[in-house]
DNA sequence: TAAATAGTGTCTCTTAGACAATATTAT
DNA sequence: ATAATATTGTCTAAGAGACACTATTTA
């Protein structure tokens, strides 16, 4: 019984997936996501969390469980069932990756542009984007992907980066400011060459607030992993 | 390593879920949803298609998963991780509840007046529902619990079971057909005292069909349940 | 003063929700 | 005729999306 965690992060104008090089079969130099078998007794968010932070030594970050894979062909070796989560990393967060304790290679990918991947960990990383983009509309969980304070069109280009489109600016900042899950800071980010941005921070009393406001998604999706954290 | 399904279906104008009378310890004689483990050469969700055949007579309807709940202190004889399934039963075809192997005892409960339960089936059950709830504005599933030619007023009857309010019946009609996820038949429902409903069916080719227009969740939501089936 | 970035308002279209009268059948 | 059920349309309010200009800073 294992866990797989996608670790997700904003770098380099960019959303990006930590994965590690696997030193040994099956699947022998390909790249996959981090996992590891879960301690008799720690829960299972508990095996991705420290997965995690094996990783990235991040802790207190957002984590979900995403889907338990466990078709008998997916792993050669014999019947391994594995329970996928997906996490997000803020940026700048994450120390450089290094190897885990088999001193495996590990770096950082565009979830736009992956190499080969071991196991149906390809099938796992579909599935986490599309979950990530669906969430990002319907709950308020893209501030997990920024530093405590930024600036507004900080906010809308990670948005832009996870939903792979362009948003109006006007309209995004409405949406935004109306579902109040966002405040003010008397800071301003200044030095970047041009006016500068008032900082915000993540109303965090204010969690249920949805970016979408048609939305009626709160009340399952965030029952479990929130009762976990 | 088990599944655990909650079988859901309209009956006595009534949610009802199938439950299984526990003739071992641990929880003896306490109701537990149906599960049992997973054999070597079989999905996860043909475990799950498996328990709920044994258990209703029944094949082929909506199967999806659920969740997997694996905290240590779950099952007092050890750790066991057990992956969560929801079914829905077309109203009527599954035959009398009768025991499994074990000759347990089985019946079928309201989903709103639930027993005692074993193990965590309680947190499973209210999961289930809130997903069933979520799933039934943003897609097309609430066919799944009715045969297969039905009336629009069977249909909002069931939509209200499931949601547990009343909804408008001009609204109703009008966005289930501007949906355009069913299609009329050229039959009727005589007999029952009052003007003849038309008969609808559920269009399979226009699955991606969802009552709320405003939605987006079509894509994530089934792309897996759809892609095991 | 030019370049860069931040910040702001209105209009239109679509959807959701509230609301009541007529039509068809069986008894 | 009455009871039971089926069927149908309009108005209003809220949200989503399209759209362009002004403000503030640095170089």
């Amino acid at each position: 019984m294992s866990v797989d965690v996608a670790i997700l992060s904003l770098r380099e104008n960019d959303l990006q997936v930590l994965l590690v090089r696997r030193g040994a079969a099956p699947f022998k130099g390909k790249w996959a996501i981090p996992g590891g078998f879960v301690k008799p007794d720690e829960t299972l968010q508990a095996a991705a969390v420290r997965e995690l932070e094996e990783e990235t030594g991040v802790r207190d970050v957002y984590v979900e469980q995403l889907y338990t894979f466990g078709d008998p062909g997916r792993d050669p070796r014999g019947r391994v069932i594995t329970v996928a989560y997906f996490a997000l990393v803020p940026a700048h967060a994450a120390r450089e990756p290094r190897g885990g304790d088999d001193a495996a290679e590990a770096r950082w990918w565009s979830m736009y542009q992956l190499p080969d991947l071991a196991f149906d960990h390809a099938e796992i990383l579909e599935y986490a984007l599309q979950r990530l983009r669906n969430k990002l509309e319907y709950t308020a969980v893209g501030f997990q992907l920024l530093p405590a304070e930024f600036t507004l069109s900080e906010l809308q280009t990670a948005y832009e980066i996870v939903l792979g489109e362009q948003l109006d600016k006007r309209n995004f900042r409405r949406r935004i400011l109306e579902a109040k899950v966002i405040r003010e800071t008397r800071k301003y980010r200044e030095g970047v060459g041009g006016r500068p941005a008032k900082l915000y921070r993540y109303r965090e009393e204010r969690r249920g607030g949805c970016f979408r406001k048609r939305a009626v998604w709160q009340a399952e999706v965030n029952a479990i992993e929130y009762r976990q954290r």
